[in-house]
RNA sequence: GCCUCCUUAGCUCAAUCGGCAGAGCAACUGACUCUUAAUCAGUAGGUUGUUGGUUCGAUUCCAACAGGAGGCACCA
Protein backbone atom coordinates (compact mmCIF):
# COMPACT_ATOMS: atom_id res chain seq x y z
CA UNK A 1 0.00 0.00 0.00
CA UNK A 2 1.15 3.25 -1.01
CA UNK A 3 0.44 6.60 0.85
CA UNK A 4 0.27 8.38 -2.43
CA UNK A 5 -1.21 6.59 -5.02
CA UNK A 6 -0.93 7.47 -8.61
CA UNK A 7 -4.24 8.26 -9.72
CA UNK A 8 -3.49 8.29 -12.63
CA UNK A 9 -3.35 4.05 -12.29
CA UNK A 10 -6.68 4.00 -10.51
CA UNK A 11 -8.60 1.12 -11.75
CA UNK A 12 -12.24 1.16 -13.75
CA UNK A 13 -13.31 -0.58 -10.88
CA UNK A 14 -12.33 1.91 -7.88
CA UNK A 15 -14.48 3.71 -6.27
CA UNK A 16 -15.10 6.99 -8.22
CA UNK A 17 -15.87 10.83 -6.90
CA UNK A 18 -19.48 11.33 -8.22
CA UNK A 19 -19.43 14.01 -11.09
CA UNK A 20 -21.03 17.19 -9.52
CA UNK A 21 -24.44 17.85 -11.62
CA UNK A 22 -25.75 21.01 -12.99
CA UNK A 23 -26.99 22.30 -9.12
CA UNK A 24 -23.74 20.98 -7.02
CA UNK A 25 -22.22 23.12 -9.73
CA UNK A 26 -24.13 26.42 -8.99
CA UNK A 27 -23.74 25.71 -5.26
CA UNK A 28 -20.06 25.44 -5.49
CA UNK A 29 -19.73 28.71 -6.56
CA UNK A 30 -21.70 30.23 -3.76
CA UNK A 31 -19.64 28.01 -1.46
CA UNK A 32 -16.32 29.41 -2.74
CA UNK A 33 -18.43 32.89 -2.54
CA UNK A 34 -18.60 32.31 1.16
CA UNK A 35 -14.69 31.25 1.49
CA UNK A 36 -13.89 34.55 -0.39
CA UNK A 37 -15.79 36.67 2.41
CA UNK A 38 -13.98 34.39 4.92
CA UNK A 39 -16.15 32.37 6.43
CA UNK A 40 -16.46 28.67 7.21
CA UNK A 41 -18.95 26.96 4.74
CA UNK A 42 -18.97 24.16 6.92
CA UNK A 43 -19.37 26.09 10.46
CA UNK A 44 -18.39 25.65 13.59
CA UNK A 45 -19.28 25.11 17.10
CA UNK A 46 -22.36 27.22 17.95
CA UNK A 47 -23.61 28.05 21.91
CA UNK A 48 -26.12 30.01 23.35
CA UNK A 49 -28.78 29.98 20.49
CA UNK A 50 -32.37 29.06 21.79
CA UNK A 51 -35.08 27.69 19.97
CA UNK A 52 -36.69 28.57 17.31
CA UNK A 53 -40.23 27.85 19.25
CA UNK A 54 -38.90 29.77 22.46
CA UNK A 55 -38.01 32.61 20.11
CA UNK A 56 -41.22 32.81 18.53
CA UNK A 57 -42.04 33.03 22.22
CA UNK A 58 -40.61 36.22 22.70
CA UNK A 59 -42.11 38.11 19.94
CA UNK A 60 -43.34 41.42 20.20
CA UNK A 61 -47.69 41.46 19.43
CA UNK A 62 -47.60 44.74 17.45
CA UNK A 63 -47.06 44.99 13.89
CA UNK A 64 -43.99 46.68 12.81
CA UNK A 65 -42.40 46.49 16.45
CA UNK A 66 -38.72 45.36 17.13
CA UNK A 67 -38.21 43.45 19.97
CA UNK A 68 -35.52 41.96 22.04
CA UNK A 69 -32.48 39.96 20.56
CA UNK A 70 -32.19 36.55 19.90
CA UNK A 71 -30.08 33.70 18.62
CA UNK A 72 -31.50 31.33 16.74
CA UNK A 73 -29.96 28.31 14.08
CA UNK A 74 -31.59 26.60 11.56
CA UNK A 75 -32.69 24.96 8.15
CA UNK A 76 -33.36 27.45 5.41
CA UNK A 77 -37.18 25.84 3.81
CA UNK A 78 -38.17 28.79 1.62
CA UNK A 79 -36.86 32.71 0.31
CA UNK A 80 -38.79 35.52 -1.19
CA UNK A 81 -37.50 38.57 -2.71
CA UNK A 82 -38.63 41.96 -2.44
CA UNK A 83 -36.46 43.89 -4.05
CA UNK A 84 -33.46 45.33 -1.39
CA UNK A 85 -35.82 43.13 1.25
CA UNK A 86 -35.28 39.59 1.95
CA UNK A 87 -37.60 37.24 3.78
CA UNK A 88 -36.21 33.17 4.62
CA UNK A 89 -37.95 31.01 6.20
CA UNK A 90 -35.37 28.75 8.30
CA UNK A 91 -36.77 25.27 10.60
CA UNK A 92 -35.30 23.59 13.60
CA UNK A 93 -36.98 20.61 15.56
CA UNK A 94 -39.19 23.02 17.54
CA UNK A 95 -40.71 25.22 14.78
CA UNK A 96 -40.16 27.75 11.70
CA UNK A 97 -39.70 30.86 11.61
CA UNK A 98 -39.36 34.04 9.22
CA UNK A 99 -35.61 36.14 8.54
CA UNK A 100 -35.87 39.53 7.66
CA UNK A 101 -32.89 41.36 5.88
CA UNK A 102 -32.48 44.60 4.87
CA UNK A 103 -30.11 46.09 2.47
CA UNK A 104 -29.99 49.38 4.04
CA UNK A 105 -29.46 47.79 7.59
CA UNK A 106 -26.95 45.39 6.99
CA UNK A 107 -23.52 45.50 6.97
CA UNK A 108 -22.18 45.08 2.95
CA UNK A 109 -20.34 41.66 3.92
CA UNK A 110 -23.46 39.92 5.49
CA UNK A 111 -25.70 41.07 2.27
CA UNK A 112 -23.11 39.02 0.04
CA UNK A 113 -23.02 36.36 2.58
CA UNK A 114 -26.90 36.08 2.33
CA UNK A 115 -26.54 36.32 -1.68
CA UNK A 116 -24.64 33.11 -1.13
CA UNK A 117 -27.25 31.31 0.78
CA UNK A 118 -29.52 28.37 -1.05
CA UNK A 119 -32.31 26.46 0.01
CA UNK A 120 -31.17 23.72 2.68
CA UNK A 121 -28.26 25.31 3.82
CA UNK A 122 -28.05 25.49 7.70
CA UNK A 123 -27.26 29.16 9.51
CA UNK A 124 -27.20 30.56 13.04
CA UNK A 125 -29.07 34.03 12.98
CA UNK A 126 -28.39 36.74 15.75
CA UNK A 127 -30.95 39.23 15.31
CA UNK A 128 -34.14 41.20 16.96
CA UNK A 129 -37.41 39.77 17.27
CA UNK A 130 -40.08 41.59 14.98
CA UNK A 131 -43.43 41.39 13.87
CA UNK A 132 -43.58 42.50 10.05
CA UNK A 133 -46.06 44.77 8.74
CA UNK A 134 -48.80 42.27 7.67
CA UNK A 135 -48.06 40.85 11.53
CA UNK A 136 -45.78 37.39 10.65
CA UNK A 137 -43.28 36.56 13.67
CA UNK A 138 -39.70 37.29 12.34
CA UNK A 139 -36.22 37.86 12.88
CA UNK A 140 -34.69 41.12 11.70
CA UNK A 141 -31.18 39.84 10.87
CA UNK A 142 -28.22 41.80 12.35
CA UNK A 143 -25.79 38.75 11.88
CA UNK A 144 -25.63 35.17 9.67
CA UNK A 145 -23.59 32.86 10.16
CA UNK A 146 -22.70 30.05 7.89
CA UNK A 147 -23.40 26.81 9.56
CA UNK A 148 -23.48 24.35 6.83
CA UNK A 149 -23.71 24.76 3.20
CA UNK A 150 -25.89 22.23 1.54
CA UNK A 151 -24.89 20.77 -2.21
CA UNK A 152 -27.92 18.92 -3.14
CA UNK A 153 -31.11 20.69 -3.84
CA UNK A 154 -34.56 20.07 -1.77
CA UNK A 155 -37.40 19.00 -3.65
CA UNK A 156 -40.42 20.94 -4.68
CA UNK A 157 -41.30 23.36 -2.45
CA UNK A 158 -45.14 23.45 -2.27
CA UNK A 159 -45.72 19.68 -2.85
CA UNK A 160 -42.41 18.39 -1.40
CA UNK A 161 -41.28 15.06 -2.31
CA UNK A 162 -43.89 12.24 -3.14
CA UNK A 163 -41.96 9.36 -4.37
CA UNK A 164 -42.23 6.78 -1.37
CA UNK A 165 -39.13 5.19 -2.72
CA UNK A 166 -36.96 8.37 -2.25
CA UNK A 167 -38.65 9.66 0.86
CA UNK A 168 -37.79 5.69 2.23
CA UNK A 169 -33.81 5.83 1.19
CA UNK A 170 -33.16 9.41 1.55
CA UNK A 171 -35.25 9.31 5.17
CA UNK A 172 -33.76 12.66 6.13
CA UNK A 173 -35.46 14.19 2.83
CA UNK A 174 -38.53 12.89 4.44
CA UNK A 175 -37.44 13.99 7.66
CA UNK A 176 -36.69 17.57 6.62
CA UNK A 177 -39.27 18.01 4.25
CA UNK A 178 -42.37 16.55 5.12
CA UNK A 179 -45.25 17.22 7.00
CA UNK A 180 -45.36 15.45 10.35
CA UNK A 181 -42.64 12.89 9.60
CA UNK A 182 -39.92 14.00 12.70
CA UNK A 183 -43.00 15.07 14.73
CA UNK A 184 -43.81 11.56 14.78
CA UNK A 185 -40.66 10.32 14.87
CA UNK A 186 -40.16 12.36 18.19
CA UNK A 187 -43.59 10.94 18.84
CA UNK A 188 -42.10 7.70 19.32
CA UNK A 189 -39.10 8.59 21.34
CA UNK A 190 -41.67 9.79 24.12
CA UNK A 191 -43.39 6.62 24.07
CA UNK A 192 -40.77 4.60 24.55
CA UNK A 193 -39.95 6.49 27.53
CA UNK A 194 -43.30 6.42 28.82
CA UNK A 195 -42.93 2.49 29.00
CA UNK A 196 -39.58 2.94 30.68
CA UNK A 197 -40.76 5.56 33.24
CA UNK A 198 -43.80 3.32 33.61
CA UNK A 199 -42.07 -0.01 34.36
CA UNK A 200 -39.42 1.51 36.60
CA UNK A 201 -42.06 3.41 39.08
CA UNK A 202 -43.42 -0.42 39.03
CA UNK A 203 -40.16 -1.40 39.93
CA UNK A 204 -38.80 -3.35 36.76
CA UNK A 205 -35.21 -3.08 35.82
CA UNK A 206 -34.29 -3.10 32.30
CA UNK A 207 -31.70 -6.02 31.30
CA UNK A 208 -30.05 -6.80 27.29
CA UNK A 209 -29.80 -10.01 26.41
CA UNK A 210 -27.71 -11.35 23.70
CA UNK A 211 -29.18 -10.68 19.89
CA UNK A 212 -27.17 -13.90 18.80
CA UNK A 213 -29.04 -16.91 19.54
CA UNK A 214 -27.42 -20.39 19.27
CA UNK A 215 -31.30 -21.44 19.42
CA UNK A 216 -33.54 -19.50 17.63
CA UNK A 217 -36.67 -19.63 20.65
CA UNK A 218 -39.11 -18.07 22.47
CA UNK A 219 -41.65 -17.46 18.78
CA UNK A 220 -41.99 -19.58 15.85
CA UNK A 221 -40.69 -18.16 13.25
CA UNK A 222 -37.74 -18.31 10.35
CA UNK A 223 -34.86 -16.92 12.00
CA UNK A 224 -31.81 -15.25 10.09
CA UNK A 225 -28.55 -16.72 10.31
CA UNK A 226 -25.32 -15.77 10.69
CA UNK A 227 -21.92 -17.20 11.41
CA UNK A 228 -19.16 -16.60 13.69
CA UNK A 229 -15.99 -17.01 12.55
CA UNK A 230 -13.22 -17.82 15.41
CA UNK A 231 -15.49 -20.32 16.90
CA UNK A 232 -16.84 -21.55 13.72
CA UNK A 233 -20.35 -22.09 14.65
CA UNK A 234 -23.66 -20.88 13.15
CA UNK A 235 -25.87 -18.36 14.98
CA UNK A 236 -29.02 -17.19 14.72
CA UNK A 237 -30.49 -13.40 15.27
CA UNK A 238 -33.10 -13.96 18.05
CA UNK A 239 -36.60 -14.08 16.88
CA UNK A 240 -37.81 -12.88 20.57
CA UNK A 241 -36.29 -12.19 24.36
CA UNK A 242 -38.72 -14.69 25.74
CA UNK A 243 -35.59 -17.62 27.05
CA UNK A 244 -32.89 -15.34 28.48
CA UNK A 245 -35.11 -13.03 30.34
CA UNK A 246 -36.89 -15.79 31.84
CA UNK A 247 -33.58 -17.71 32.17
CA UNK A 248 -32.87 -14.16 34.25
CA UNK A 249 -36.15 -14.73 36.58
CA UNK A 250 -34.75 -17.67 37.37
CA UNK A 251 -31.49 -15.48 38.71
CA UNK A 252 -33.65 -13.90 40.87
CA UNK A 253 -33.99 -10.27 38.76
CA UNK A 254 -37.87 -10.62 39.62
CA UNK A 255 -39.12 -8.00 37.65
CA UNK A 256 -37.49 -7.26 34.37
CA UNK A 257 -37.78 -5.73 31.00
CA UNK A 258 -36.04 -5.56 27.95
CA UNK A 259 -36.57 -3.19 24.62
CA UNK A 260 -34.91 -4.53 21.69
CA UNK A 261 -34.49 -5.38 18.16
CA UNK A 262 -35.94 -8.71 16.95
CA UNK A 263 -35.73 -10.01 13.29
CA UNK A 264 -37.58 -12.15 11.64
CA UNK A 265 -37.01 -13.57 7.97
CA UNK A 266 -40.51 -13.34 6.74
CA UNK A 267 -42.82 -10.86 3.91
CA UNK A 268 -42.55 -7.09 4.63
CA UNK A 269 -45.97 -5.57 4.58
CA UNK A 270 -47.68 -2.56 5.93
CA UNK A 271 -47.18 -4.02 9.75
CA UNK A 272 -44.26 -6.01 8.94
CA UNK A 273 -40.52 -5.25 8.85
CA UNK A 274 -37.90 -7.66 9.32
CA UNK A 275 -36.33 -6.14 11.71
CA UNK A 276 -38.92 -4.64 15.03
CA UNK A 277 -38.98 -3.63 18.24
CA UNK A 278 -40.24 -5.39 20.82
CA UNK A 279 -40.68 -5.41 24.54
CA UNK A 280 -40.87 -8.24 26.84
CA UNK A 281 -41.64 -7.66 30.46
CA UNK A 282 -41.52 -10.64 33.60
CA UNK A 283 -43.08 -10.00 36.80
CA UNK A 284 -42.19 -12.89 39.59
CA UNK A 285 -44.99 -14.23 41.23
CA UNK A 286 -47.36 -12.27 38.89
CA UNK A 287 -49.90 -14.32 35.98
CA UNK A 288 -51.29 -13.20 32.96
CA UNK A 289 -54.59 -11.07 34.60
CA UNK A 290 -51.47 -8.92 36.33
CA UNK A 291 -49.79 -8.60 32.83
CA UNK A 292 -53.45 -7.45 31.65
CA UNK A 293 -53.57 -4.79 34.48
CA UNK A 294 -49.78 -3.44 33.58
CA UNK A 295 -50.27 -3.85 29.79
CA UNK A 296 -53.50 -1.28 30.40
CA UNK A 297 -51.32 0.86 32.74
CA UNK A 298 -48.58 1.22 30.15
CA UNK A 299 -50.59 1.94 26.78
CA UNK A 300 -52.77 4.37 28.83
CA UNK A 301 -49.72 6.60 30.09
CA UNK A 302 -48.21 6.57 26.46
CA UNK A 303 -51.32 7.84 25.02
CA UNK A 304 -51.43 10.22 27.75
CA UNK A 305 -47.48 11.31 26.80
CA UNK A 306 -48.66 12.21 23.22
CA UNK A 307 -52.28 13.30 23.78
CA UNK A 308 -54.71 15.45 25.97
CA UNK A 309 -57.40 13.10 25.18
CA UNK A 310 -57.82 9.16 25.68
CA UNK A 311 -59.78 8.83 22.41
CA UNK A 312 -57.24 8.81 19.47
CA UNK A 313 -57.92 9.35 15.47
CA UNK A 314 -57.48 6.00 13.52
CA UNK A 315 -57.82 6.61 9.88
CA UNK A 316 -61.63 7.71 9.79
CA UNK A 317 -62.19 5.66 13.05
CA UNK A 318 -61.11 5.97 16.36
CA UNK A 319 -59.44 4.05 19.38
CA UNK A 320 -60.64 4.27 22.77
CA UNK A 321 -57.86 3.89 25.39
CA UNK A 322 -59.89 4.39 28.38
CA UNK A 323 -59.15 1.34 30.62
CA UNK A 324 -60.22 -1.20 31.46
CA UNK A 325 -60.61 -3.29 28.41
CA UNK A 326 -63.11 -5.83 27.98
CA UNK A 327 -61.50 -9.27 28.55
CA UNK A 328 -62.56 -12.23 25.84
CA UNK A 329 -62.55 -15.63 26.84
CA UNK A 330 -61.31 -16.77 23.01
CA UNK A 331 -63.50 -20.33 23.43
CA UNK A 332 -66.56 -17.73 23.69
CA UNK A 333 -65.55 -15.24 20.73
CA UNK A 334 -64.90 -18.20 18.62
CA UNK A 335 -68.46 -19.46 18.76
CA UNK A 336 -69.45 -16.32 18.37
CA UNK A 337 -68.03 -15.68 15.05
CA UNK A 338 -67.57 -18.98 13.80
CA UNK A 339 -70.97 -19.92 14.94
CA UNK A 340 -69.78 -23.40 16.45
CA UNK A 341 -68.16 -24.65 20.08
CA UNK A 342 -64.65 -25.11 19.28
CA UNK A 343 -64.55 -28.62 20.63
CA UNK A 344 -66.98 -29.68 18.16
CA UNK A 345 -64.55 -31.69 16.09
CA UNK A 346 -66.31 -32.04 12.58
CA UNK A 347 -67.94 -28.87 12.83
CA UNK A 348 -64.52 -27.54 13.28
CA UNK A 349 -63.32 -29.57 10.38
CA UNK A 350 -66.18 -28.81 8.06
CA UNK A 351 -65.75 -25.17 8.54
CA UNK A 352 -62.33 -25.39 7.96
CA UNK A 353 -62.57 -26.66 4.36
CA UNK A 354 -64.75 -24.24 3.99
CA UNK A 355 -62.44 -21.46 4.27
CA UNK A 356 -60.17 -23.67 2.55
CA UNK A 357 -57.77 -24.42 4.84
CA UNK A 358 -55.74 -27.76 4.63
CA UNK A 359 -57.28 -30.38 6.89
CA UNK A 360 -55.66 -33.92 6.31
CA UNK A 361 -53.41 -34.57 9.48
CA UNK A 362 -54.01 -30.98 11.00
CA UNK A 363 -53.89 -30.58 14.37
CA UNK A 364 -57.46 -29.91 15.67
CA UNK A 365 -56.45 -26.86 18.23
CA UNK A 366 -54.29 -25.40 14.96
CA UNK A 367 -57.17 -25.32 12.70
CA UNK A 368 -59.26 -24.07 15.43
CA UNK A 369 -56.86 -21.25 15.34
CA UNK A 370 -57.03 -21.13 11.87
CA UNK A 371 -60.25 -20.43 11.93
CA UNK A 372 -60.03 -18.04 14.64
CA UNK A 373 -57.39 -15.72 12.70
CA UNK A 374 -60.06 -15.86 9.86
CA UNK A 375 -63.16 -14.98 11.35
CA UNK A 376 -62.50 -13.41 14.34
CA UNK A 377 -59.70 -11.78 14.68
CA UNK A 378 -60.45 -8.89 11.65
CA UNK A 379 -63.83 -8.11 13.66
CA UNK A 380 -62.18 -6.85 17.01
CA UNK A 381 -61.80 -3.35 17.03
CA UNK A 382 -60.67 -3.20 20.81
CA UNK A 383 -59.08 -2.43 22.75
CA UNK A 384 -59.96 -5.63 23.51
CA UNK A 385 -57.76 -8.51 25.32
CA UNK A 386 -58.23 -12.17 24.14
CA UNK A 387 -57.70 -14.66 26.59
CA UNK A 388 -57.72 -18.35 27.69
CA UNK A 389 -56.27 -19.63 24.35
CA UNK A 390 -56.25 -23.71 23.37
CA UNK A 391 -53.28 -24.89 24.97
CA UNK A 392 -51.49 -27.00 22.52
CA UNK A 393 -50.80 -24.42 20.68
CA UNK A 394 -49.48 -22.43 23.31
CA UNK A 395 -45.84 -24.26 24.86
CA UNK A 396 -44.60 -21.71 26.88
CA UNK A 397 -47.57 -21.13 28.66
CA UNK A 398 -48.93 -22.05 31.80
CA UNK A 399 -51.94 -24.38 32.05
CA UNK A 400 -55.15 -23.53 33.90
CA UNK A 401 -55.26 -25.42 36.96
CA UNK A 402 -58.46 -26.86 36.38
CA UNK A 403 -58.56 -27.48 33.05
CA UNK A 404 -55.39 -28.59 31.12
CA UNK A 405 -56.66 -27.73 27.41
CA UNK A 406 -56.95 -24.09 28.29
CA UNK A 407 -53.99 -21.83 28.32
CA UNK A 408 -53.59 -19.00 30.42
CA UNK A 409 -52.34 -16.47 27.85
CA UNK A 410 -53.71 -13.17 26.11
CA UNK A 411 -53.49 -11.46 22.90
CA UNK A 412 -54.39 -7.79 22.90
CA UNK A 413 -56.23 -6.79 19.80
CA UNK A 414 -57.01 -3.35 18.45
CA UNK A 415 -58.71 -2.98 14.89
CA UNK A 416 -57.26 -6.22 14.12
CA UNK A 417 -54.09 -5.69 14.96
CA UNK A 418 -52.05 -7.60 17.39
CA UNK A 419 -50.06 -5.84 19.77
CA UNK A 420 -49.56 -8.02 22.96
CA UNK A 421 -49.01 -11.10 23.68
CA UNK A 422 -49.15 -12.30 27.47
CA UNK A 423 -48.70 -15.94 29.53
CA UNK A 424 -48.65 -17.15 32.40
CA UNK A 425 -45.29 -18.30 32.24
CA UNK A 426 -44.90 -22.22 32.56
CA UNK A 427 -42.38 -23.10 35.36
CA UNK A 428 -42.53 -26.38 35.21
CA UNK A 429 -39.33 -28.19 33.94
CA UNK A 430 -40.76 -31.45 32.93
CA UNK A 431 -43.61 -30.87 31.02
CA UNK A 432 -41.56 -27.65 28.97
CA UNK A 433 -39.69 -30.30 28.31
CA UNK A 434 -42.36 -32.35 27.00
CA UNK A 435 -43.88 -29.49 24.72
CA UNK A 436 -40.58 -28.92 23.83
CA UNK A 437 -40.32 -32.53 22.24
CA UNK A 438 -43.87 -32.05 20.83
CA UNK A 439 -44.38 -31.45 17.22
CA UNK A 440 -48.01 -30.65 16.44
CA UNK A 441 -50.07 -32.27 13.61
CA UNK A 442 -49.40 -30.02 10.85
CA UNK A 443 -47.34 -27.63 11.92
CA UNK A 444 -43.84 -27.23 10.36
CA UNK A 445 -40.58 -26.94 12.58
CA UNK A 446 -41.10 -23.46 12.50
CA UNK A 447 -44.26 -22.95 13.40
CA UNK A 448 -44.80 -24.72 16.37
CA UNK A 449 -41.76 -23.67 18.66
CA UNK A 450 -40.71 -27.31 19.32
CA UNK A 451 -36.95 -26.26 19.44
CA UNK A 452 -35.70 -28.05 22.31
CA UNK A 453 -33.45 -25.57 24.35
CA UNK A 454 -31.70 -28.14 27.02
CA UNK A 455 -30.22 -24.86 28.91
CA UNK A 456 -33.79 -23.52 29.38
CA UNK A 457 -35.33 -26.50 30.75
CA UNK A 458 -31.98 -26.66 33.19
CA UNK A 459 -32.58 -23.11 34.19
CA UNK A 460 -36.43 -24.04 34.58
CA UNK A 461 -34.77 -26.88 37.06
CA UNK A 462 -33.22 -24.96 39.25
CA UNK A 463 -36.61 -23.35 40.01
CA UNK A 464 -38.74 -20.01 38.30
CA UNK A 465 -41.54 -18.25 40.28
CA UNK A 466 -44.54 -18.91 38.97
CA UNK A 467 -44.72 -15.39 36.91
CA UNK A 468 -46.39 -13.36 34.36
CA UNK A 469 -45.03 -12.37 30.97
CA UNK A 470 -45.89 -9.98 28.61
CA UNK A 471 -44.54 -9.00 25.09
CA UNK A 472 -45.81 -5.62 23.24
CA UNK A 473 -44.55 -4.88 18.91
CA UNK A 474 -43.49 -1.11 20.10
CA UNK A 475 -43.95 -0.01 16.20
CA UNK A 476 -47.46 -1.13 16.26
CA UNK A 477 -48.08 0.32 19.69
CA UNK A 478 -46.54 3.36 17.90
CA UNK A 479 -48.39 3.17 14.70
CA UNK A 480 -51.95 2.93 16.81
CA UNK A 481 -50.90 6.41 18.63
CA UNK A 482 -49.60 8.06 15.63
CA UNK A 483 -52.53 7.29 13.39
CA UNK A 484 -50.16 5.68 10.93
CA UNK A 485 -50.95 2.96 8.28
CA UNK A 486 -47.61 1.27 7.84
CA UNK A 487 -45.19 0.31 10.20
CA UNK A 488 -42.61 1.72 7.95
CA UNK A 489 -43.75 5.23 9.01
CA UNK A 490 -42.79 4.83 13.01
CA UNK A 491 -39.39 3.11 12.02
CA UNK A 492 -36.73 5.63 11.28
CA UNK A 493 -34.77 3.27 8.37
CA UNK A 494 -37.46 0.48 7.14
CA UNK A 495 -35.87 -2.09 4.99
CA UNK A 496 -35.38 -1.75 1.48
CA UNK A 497 -33.81 -3.51 -1.12
CA UNK A 498 -30.39 -1.79 -1.82
CA UNK A 499 -30.25 0.08 -5.19
CA UNK A 500 -27.75 -1.55 -8.01
C1' G B 1 -42.00 -16.85 -3.53
C1' C B 2 -46.63 -15.67 -6.84
C1' C B 3 -50.13 -11.98 -9.40
C1' U B 4 -51.30 -6.90 -11.04
C1' C B 5 -49.66 -2.02 -11.67
C1' C B 6 -45.84 1.99 -11.71
C1' U B 7 -40.76 4.25 -13.37
C1' U B 8 -40.67 11.10 -18.29
C1' A B 9 -35.79 17.41 -16.08
C1' G B 10 -33.09 17.99 -9.19
C1' C B 11 -38.58 17.84 -7.36
C1' U B 12 -44.16 17.67 -8.49
C1' C B 13 -46.66 16.35 -12.80
C1' A B 14 -48.33 16.68 -18.34
C1' A B 15 -47.99 14.60 -23.42
C1' U B 16 -47.14 11.25 -27.59
C1' C B 17 -54.12 6.28 -30.85
C1' G B 18 -45.73 4.90 -32.97
C1' G B 19 -43.73 10.89 -36.04
C1' C B 20 -38.93 17.37 -33.39
C1' A B 21 -40.91 15.53 -25.21
C1' G B 22 -44.04 20.16 -22.10
C1' A B 23 -45.40 22.99 -17.57
C1' G B 24 -44.79 24.65 -12.39
C1' C B 25 -41.23 24.79 -8.51
C1' A B 26 -35.91 24.72 -7.93
C1' A B 27 -31.33 26.78 -10.81
C1' C B 28 -29.10 30.98 -13.68
C1' U B 29 -29.54 36.69 -15.46
C1' G B 30 -32.08 41.20 -14.55
C1' A B 31 -36.17 44.61 -11.95
C1' C B 32 -38.69 45.34 -7.20
C1' U B 33 -37.80 47.73 0.98
C1' C B 34 -42.90 44.19 4.70
C1' U B 35 -43.16 39.30 1.59
C1' U B 36 -44.93 34.43 3.01
C1' A B 37 -46.47 27.49 -2.15
C1' A B 38 -47.24 30.79 -6.68
C1' U B 39 -44.18 39.30 -8.10
C1' C B 40 -42.50 40.36 -13.26
C1' A B 41 -39.22 39.51 -17.60
C1' G B 42 -35.63 36.38 -19.75
C1' U B 43 -32.04 31.91 -19.96
C1' A B 44 -30.65 27.11 -19.34
C1' G B 45 -32.02 22.22 -17.99
C1' G B 46 -34.01 15.27 -20.97
C1' U B 47 -30.01 8.54 -23.53
C1' U B 48 -38.41 9.28 -21.12
C1' G B 49 -35.25 3.11 -15.21
C1' U B 50 -31.63 -0.57 -18.05
C1' U B 51 -30.81 -4.05 -22.09
C1' G B 52 -32.68 -6.30 -26.27
C1' G B 53 -36.68 -6.94 -30.13
C1' U B 54 -40.55 -5.27 -33.82
C1' U B 55 -40.60 -0.81 -37.10
C1' C B 56 -38.72 3.79 -42.23
C1' G B 57 -39.09 5.73 -37.23
C1' A B 58 -39.93 3.51 -30.18
C1' U B 59 -40.40 7.71 -24.88
C1' U B 60 -45.10 5.14 -26.68
C1' C B 61 -45.76 -1.70 -28.85
C1' C B 62 -43.25 -6.60 -27.16
C1' A B 63 -39.61 -9.31 -23.96
C1' A B 64 -36.07 -9.70 -20.15
C1' C B 65 -33.85 -7.29 -16.09
C1' A B 66 -33.61 -3.52 -11.94
C1' G B 67 -36.17 -0.73 -8.33
C1' G B 68 -40.89 0.56 -6.25
C1' A B 69 -46.41 0.17 -4.96
C1' G B 70 -50.75 -2.81 -3.99
C1' G B 71 -52.67 -7.80 -3.30
C1' C B 72 -51.76 -13.14 -2.03
C1' A B 73 -48.70 -16.46 0.78
C1' C B 74 -45.63 -16.40 5.35
C1' C B 75 -45.48 -13.90 9.95
C1' A B 76 -46.15 -9.99 15.00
Amino acid sequence: MSDTPDQNSTPDTAPQRKKPDRFEVARLVKLEQIEALGHDPWGQRFDDHISIKDARDKSPDENGALGEKVRIAGRVMTRRKQGKLRFFNVKDWSGEIQLLFSRGDLAEEQWSLMGALDLGDIVGIDGFMKRTDSGEISIFVETLTVLCKSLAPPPEKFHGAKDIELLLRQRYIDLIYSEGVLERMLKRTEIIATVRSTLRSNGFVEAETPVLHAIAGGAAARPFTTHHNALDINLYLRIALELHLKRLMVGGVERVYEIGRVFRNEGIDATHNPEFTMIEIYQAYGNYESMMDLTEQIFCNCVKSVSDSMVLPWDDKQIDFTAPWPRRKYGDLFKEHAGIEMSDQTGVVELAKSLGLETAGVHHDVLVNGIFEEKVEDSLVGPVFVIDYPASICPLTKRKRDNPDIAERFELFIHGMELANAYTELNDPRLQEDLFLTQLDGMSEEDSMATMDHDFVQALKVGMPPAGGLGIGIDRMIMLMTNSRSIRDVIYFPLLRPEN
